[in-house]
DNA sequence: TTGTACGCGTTATCAA
DNA sequence: TTGATAACGCGTACAA
């Protein structure tokens, strides 16, 4: 037997809305979704039975019927990144007020996760899909052209896009920032890094070729680790740094903030001068670069402001706006600071 | 006319795996949700034929007929505040080996958002649902109520839980930073705080009840501000509390270390020594705090543990271990150190 | 403006 | 172990 208790345990469905309103099912569709194409009076009456029964559209059925999903999938490498959760807000502000869902994966900074990864967020039919980078596995790649769903590749300029791409050059950031060390009179600059995802490896490419252009070697002057990131890490890759340089080093190019936060604080306990003995330069502009004593030359990106871009970029898509760039370059800015300067 | 093409614009169904593998659609389904029902033979023969074809399952018309949809709605205010992407580590690894999906979204620290985008989750049928605090609107919490999805709130214990809670006394936290402060002897103690949530708010009562209870008053050692926390608003906080003390004031309670980190930060420019003239303690502990010159006192919380305790007091109800406690107190502990010692 | 019939892709149920 | 059939709850297409 079939009761209709108000608190009953089966779920509400349409179906129970309308005959509450005494309408029909497609009513009360019509009144969620194009209240529009509803009478005043209907609609009304409809809304008030939808509240009072506390109705809940079941995402599912809707999806599933009009294949339609109003899903964004998110994948990044790390959540414990700063660089990425900026990214994420910027997604997240468009998508949320353009009444998509972001549904995020956390990679662990591996292709094979990442494929994974994807794998579940293709299942939940995504309407576009926002992936950090170009180092997905082939399968991957095959499974997201197959999908053809609307990607952005982000974080960094990619050679070969799989659909959409926002970014910088990291390589180019990190050349510029070794041809600023030069310039501000430093002579024997070293590198250090934790765990290095692609990006890290541009900006050390970077690094590489600038100091060969201006014929010098970088032997002895880089020092990484297959730690991940972190402020402790980067005072001990500053001390290993000293030691394989016999403390000759007078400049770090630190793949990170968080690496050259570290650097600057170990180089204070050791009562090294910076600028005046050691220049630091970190990467990302964190907040704290800008405040600490000496402040912290970095390099700034406007990641919000990537994250808004990317976001916009699939919606575009998903609006036919089919004259729209497929490849931005966010371009970057060297801030320099007392960390760098004033020697 | 249909034509069966590999590469055809239709989407990849069930059926076209069962055709392709020339069994019936049920059985591919056994063979990705229960292969062990399905004997070896066929099993390899379906699974070759979902490989060729790249297909991947709907997920929606998974959850509509199986009514489960292996999906956590998360809740959190704010993204970029390393306080809760630490917790939602800890929710991503679980969630993710249990082979659940998490779907997250951002309040602003705004209730009325909150409910929005609580609806937002409630329409994605999840299984369950972590949630920040105990401030959601009324209707919030009947919608959760009716909803009957197992809830954990996080981050602070809760008066009256609507389900299962996990958190620690704020509160008491910032009673006993008082009682610390006083305990190394400095005596005219400030307390600096941007946007409060809740869970600032509670710190502050403790702040203010530690001082009471010592016979002290806090009028004008209170400075507030409704701007979000940052380091930069830290640096103008403190400055308004030399100013509103007349420059009186010892110790300075941040609400959090973002801020802590600005005021000592501050005081370094201004060549106030700390911990000499002044004690500077912070909340939350984040990483610079242990590396920064001096040192910074901090409140200290398993947050990542707290993520991970969340999700499995989740995935424990939904195996029906019913035995479990509802509330969860992680603690915290006070991280003393040179900021606040030594005098 | 409102309603009817049907299909979306999968799984539960039951039968073979 | 495998398969046929009927849901699951909603939206589309069309009709009234």
């Amino acid at each position: 037997m079939k009761v209709a208790k108000q608190s009953s345990d089966k779920k509400l469905t349409l179906i129970d809305v309308a005959v509450a309103a005494g309408v029909s099912a497609i009513t009360v569709s019509r009144v969620i979704n194009q209240p529009e194409k509803v009478s005043e009076a209907l609609r009304q009456q409809v809304q008030k039975a939808i509240d009072m029964l506390g109705y809940i559209p079941n995402q599912y059925a809707s999806s599933l019927a009009s294949s339609k999903s109003k899903v964004i999938g998110v994948s990044i490498p790390s959540l414990s990144n700063v660089v990425f959760t900026d990214v994420l807000r910027g997604v997240y502000d468009v998508m949320g007020t353009a009444g998509y869902k972001v549904l995020l994966v956390d990679t662990h900074y591996s292709p094979l996760e990442e494929e994974k990864m994807i794998r579940t967020l293709l299942s939940q039919s995504p309407e576009g899909l926002i992936i950090t980078g170009g180092d997905q596995t082939r399968t991957c790649h095959n499974l997201l052209q197959k999908s053809r769903v609307p990607v952005v590749q982000i974080m960094e300029l990619l050679n070969e896009p799989l659909d959409m791409n926002i970014g910088f050059s990291h390589w180019q950031a990190g050349y510029d920032v070794v041809t600023h060390l030069m310039e501000e009179g430093y002579e024997r600059i070293g590198f250090i890094a934790a765990r290095m995802d692609p990006r890290a490896q541009q900006r050390m490419l970077g690094f590489k070729k600038a100091l060969e252009n201006a014929g010098k070697s970088w032997k002895n002057f880089i020092v990484t680790t297959p730690e991940p990131s972190s402020i402790a890490v980067g005072g001990e890759l500053f001390k290993s740094l000293l030691a394989s340089t016999d403390g000759t080093v007078d400049a770090v190019f630190c793949v990170n903030d968080d690496l050259a936060l570290g650097a600057l604080f170990e180089s204070q306990r050791m009562n090294i001068n910076v600028p005046g003995d050691l220049a630091i330069c970190g990467f990302n502009d964190i907040e704290a670069s800008r405040f600490v004593n000496p402040s912290l030359t970095s390099v700034q990106v406007n990641r919000y402001e990537m994250g808004v871009k990317a976001a916009e970029m699939i919606i575009d898509r998903l609006n036919g706006k089919m004259d729209q760039p497929k490849v931005v370059d966010m371009g970057y800015q060297i801030k320099r600071r007392q960390s760098s300067t004033n020697r």
